[in-house]
DNA sequence: ACATCATATATGACATATCATGGAATTACT
DNA sequence: AGTAATTCCATGATATGTCATATATGATGT
């Protein structure tokens, strides 16, 4: 019954720490994959919403970001003194300022998008069910959820955890 | 064939930005709602899992701990700093620390179980699916993760950036 | 006993994320 | 025009998470 579901979910690893976990790890993965491009996960982002742009102002592109609220001035700093983006003056305001990819911006661009897409589906390959599933949403995502971490250090965190109660 | 999905990741917004999204914003919300206590979601953590282990070590807390790798040295001694945890020598080896939860620490902690609680029921409430669906079990846990964070600042940057592809 | 290696913790250094402040430019209002 | 309010960006301050190092204790092997 929908009862017994519900009531479990009070002590089954929860949602959250499940996101968290699986962020943590899926950061890592990611971090290790960057690093021969010399980016981290951040500037990474940056520099994929900025290739599939037209020039966008810091504070639009800091609505476009997931890796930081507020405007990414410092994350940009970065970008631009390894020359990857260029700030140029904005036409028509004297305030903001545009941000465009370098030539070697969009190559590597490019080599991120790749590695980004090989990350995917490395995690799609971890999250992936093995056989079709019946239960609700909440429990199949909980589920993929956990089989995403399950057998990664955040995963075995949980395990640890679960093993006194 | 598995090459149309396949594809289809491409542009779709995928798994690893689904989890930064949930995390960053669930990350918030948990953060707001332990500001009346006093205490850091992974405070909040070390307090939750303290509380329902015997006297752990240092090393064996941080094998149970997602919110951070490796020894949580420093993330303990602001929770004794602040009362709520009490570190003794650990019996039969000099080397290691017991942590144990002082009276206010475990009333906190019971406290901090309710606010999770909580979190966990708002999460759930976004997340849960208005109709059963079907799908694969990866595609049901992108919706879930999309519909968590769809109308919240992660999921609108997410939106403002497919705007333009 | 002694030398060597491994383990437990603490701490310094660094990058990152958030919040608050300040300066410059634009817009709105009178 | 002129003033006030707002917007855009940069920067300082703080907290957090990760990595590397240092120190002390325990374990191992001769």
């Amino acid at each position: 019954m929908a009862g017994g579901k519900a009531k479990s979910a009070a002590r089954a690893p929860r949602l959250w720490v499940l996101i968290l976990a699986a962020q943590r790890e899926s950061q890592r993965m990611l971090s290790e994959a960057l690093r021969p491009l010399g980016i981290t996960p951040a500037q990474g982002e940056v520099l994929s919403v900025l290739s599939s742009h037209p020039p966008l102002t810091l504070n639009a592109l800091g609505e476009r970001l997931v890796c930081e609220t507020g405007s990414p001035s410092r994350l940009v700093s970065g970008l631009v003194r390894l020359g990857w983006v260029r700030r140029s003056p904005a036409p028509g305001d004297g305030r903001a300022v545009l941000l465009t990819l370098t030539g070697g911006g969009h190559r590597l661009a490019t080599r991120c998008l790749t590695v980004t897409g090989e990350l995917e589906a490395e995690l799609v390959a971890l999250a992936e069910a093995p056989a079709p599933v019946e239960a609700s949403a909440l429990d199949i995502t909980l589920r993929t959820l956990w089989r995403l971490v399950s057998h990664l250090p955040a995963g075995r965190a949980l395990k640890r955890r679960a093993g006194k109660g």
